[in-house]
DNA sequence: ACAGGTTTTACAAAAGTTTGACAAAGATGA
DNA sequence: TCATCTTTGTCAAACTTTTGTAAAACCTGT
């Protein structure tokens, strides 16, 4: 799942230069401009990391900084600022900021100490990989973990590829060729049961009703489709 | 207990300034002045971070730092240099330093850097403490005794030291390779028996019953992951 | 040479994948 | 509707790959 980034910035260009650069590599982005909104929606426990300018209407930086602080303790938060004496570095960074960059700075630097962060915020949240729900069923897309309706189970890694395909495309029919080809990495003229099999077993682990698909469709002549939430009709 | 800092700077009047202020702030520190050192000393496992400079006669740091990453893959690195360009800062981040400062810069920032680092590298670890419990097992990380529910016994070095990168990444899969690479060092291609004979071993000395292994379970196609806890359903 | 520890070798066992035969279900056209 | 053709479902056997195990070989320092 992508990591959620509340940008607080009240300069818009630069706000816009940053939530241009982060869309790009892959986050999430929100954005304020000021402090107390920034708290505000912060509330709702759902960034992943704050990048946060000093120099801000209102509240000021070094307060919100606090506030988030007091309030989450290990989320990280990236510190954007004009000033450069040392003097305002080290206070950014004694009031717990996990990284201080002064404008003029390096986009690349930006983004890269930003992964940095992540990447290591990442890691004391163990196994939290992207995951996927549908009828009653919780799949792990990074391990293969999943719990089904049935059960606990673990996924093989070729399940779980799969799995994974089904997923990419959920809600469109994919025809045999490009399943085998995508899945199997073999030629999509291929001809064999394998496909069946896997199929056969996706449904065992996460049908109620194997018999009965509703997530596992085949369309047959075609191929199959995976459908997410297969009661939903669809514009 | 304290925190162990290797610092590997070759110019010494550099080094003996570092070095002071980190033992003043109460940390342990080390000290190299070429890479080669830096990393036989590594070897040990026994620091918190390292303080690198990139400019070193022999090895260059960039190496230093490629190499202690491949090893130990959370070990906290802050590169220092001289060059400043943002180039060989994104170089830098991107080979998975933890930070980043450019000659010259100031104390003040330098230490509390340290401190940020130290502090979040303890969130990534949080059970990285002298000692472990697991499953009726008492393991000492720092000179392998260990309690195991069998009775009392001594780890080997290298007995250990597979079971600290176990304990280091618990409850998450880590593939053959990594785990050859930390363990062992060597080519995460290597194709041996040995990994599986210490499993066997580790499995021996923990598991209640070595052929049904509930901490050290055997991820086919994938690798090993150690498990704190069995019990506890993921996520 | 010996002892403790590690690695290699060789083979057994287990887990996962593919194949092939055949049954079942859908389409097609008279 | 029936006969026929095609595609898909199912299952077990065959096959492949990965892992477990134990003994022998190999180091290294004493």
């Amino acid at each position: 799942m992508k990591n959620r980034i509340l940008v607080v910035e009240d300069e818009l260009h630069i706000a816009q230069a940053l939530i241009f650069n982060l869309e790009q590599e892959g986050y999430s982005v929100h954005h304020t401009e000021t402090g107390e909104e920034a708290l505000a929606l912060l509330e709702s426990g759902e960034f992943d990391l704050v990048v946060l300018d000093l120099m801000l209407p209102g509240i000021s930086g070094f307060d919100v900084c606090q506030k988030i602080r007091e309030r989450w303790e290990r989320l990280p938060v990236l510190i954007l600022t004009a000033k450069g004496e040392p003097q305002d570095k080290v206070a950014g960074l004694a009031m717990g900021a996990d990284d201080y960059l002064t404008k003029p700075f390096s986009l690349d630097e930006f983004l890269i100490r930003i992964a940095g962060i992540l990447k290591r915020s990442g890691w004391y949240r163990p196994d939290l990989g992207p995951e996927i729900t549908f009828g009653g069923n919780l799949v792990n897309l990074g391990n293969g973990k999943a719990k089904s309706i049935h059960g606990d189970l673990d996924l093989t890694e070729q399940e779980l590829k799969l799995f994974q395909v089904f997923v990419e495309h959920h809600d469109e029919v994919i025809e045999r060729g490009p399943l085998l080809q995508r899945a199997w990495g073999v030629d999509p003229g291929t001809e064999t049961r394998t496909l069946d099999n896997f199929v056969a077993r996706l449904r065992k682990y996460f049908e109620p009703n194997p018999s009965e698909p509703r997530h596992f469709q085949t369309i047959r002549g075609k191929g199959y489709c995976f459908r997410l939430n297969p009661d939903k009709t669809f514009e």
